[in-house]
DNA sequence: GACCGATAGATGACATGACATACGTGTCGT
DNA sequence: ACGACACGTATGTCATGTCATCTATCGGTC
């Protein structure tokens, strides 16, 4: 047991865990950007039309809470992009016009379906790479660490919209 | 088993790991940009100097086979602000002078000294938020993913110098 | 109604990452 | 020697990410 938090071993340990999540992401990322290169989207491109699509109508700050990437402040011009392209409809809240209204176009709703497909052609491949690995140990340790982050959060407010605290 | 490869629920989870892995990197570059900002480097600067402090005078390619950020073609512009600030040494190889020579100077190995101590402060808050998870198998299965591609390569490079077979 | 602080979003600045392409230098064939 | 080619490095371009700062709008108070 790890009662002495501060050895050399867990630190080699957990070193080698960032620097294999730092290569898991790279890679990862640029499969993705691959896949998704044909439709004109980028994979930060296509997290905001995923959440866009299953959360409805949100304002800027509400989709931040939501986004993995783009953690810090507000994706205006990650949004920027998408309105530019015709995917994402950027409206302005009508009783108070700080607020944005985003929704997904006809056109962006299109598009979503087929990310979906491009997205499922990278987790097959993941998929096979990690085949008989122990995933389920490794989701929850994962997932230990990242509830301790605001991008972790973001991913259990999506997993569970009822208890979003983070509503606007 | 997973003899099959391409059913619904081992799509979600594997969705669920390549989420989770990039809130923990992003979450992760952010603690560690905010231990070495007093340093005046950034994660990636941290890394160079830290592959030429373990792996002797590389060429910029061999830097690059090395290095988990800066994945597809040559650290160049990277290196740049390295040298730019005193920490790197830029040589020209007298034998054939299209390879570079890239060292570190006295003030970029004391500065090495710093970033330890910073990265050894974000270990040990990592180390303490996955206090008793399952870290053996989930270092296992995320090697298992990472060896598969260059990125990973490059760790596997780092932790077995000798059987290195991008040498320049 | 005019001021003040708070909140939402936009913008400037800087360093990455990734891809494509250009440039300089060496090697090899002739 | 010369030209084609290969290889190492540099550079242009675009989209992120992150932080700091600015602007617009709202609520409340006087």
């Amino acid at each position: 047991m790890t009662y002495v938090s501060c050895n050399v071993l867990a630190m080699k340990v957990v070193e080698e865990l960032r620097y294999l999540v730092l290569a898991i992401q790279r890679e990862g990322n640029r499969l993705l950007a691959a896949e998704l290169r044909p439709l004109g989207i980028t994979p930060s491109q296509a997290e905001v039309l995923r959440v866009l699509r299953d959360h409805g109508p949100l304002t800027l700050n509400a989709l931040g809470g939501l986004l993995v990437c783009e953690t810090g402040n507000s994706p205006s011009r990650l949004v920027d992009r998408l309105v530019a392209q015709g995917l994402v409809k950027r409206g302005i809240d009508k009783v108070d016009r700080r607020y944005l209204t985003l929704s997904l176009t006809t056109q962006g709703r299109a598009l979503h379906r087929r990310i979906v497909t491009a997205e499922n052609r990278l987790h097959r491949t993941m998929n096979d790479l990690v085949a008989g690995q122990a995933l389920d140990e490794t989701i929850s340790t994962l997932r230990t660490l990242a509830d301790a982050f605001p991008a972790g959060a973001a991913l259990a407010r999506r997993r569970h919209p009822e208890l979003a605290t983070q509503e606007n």
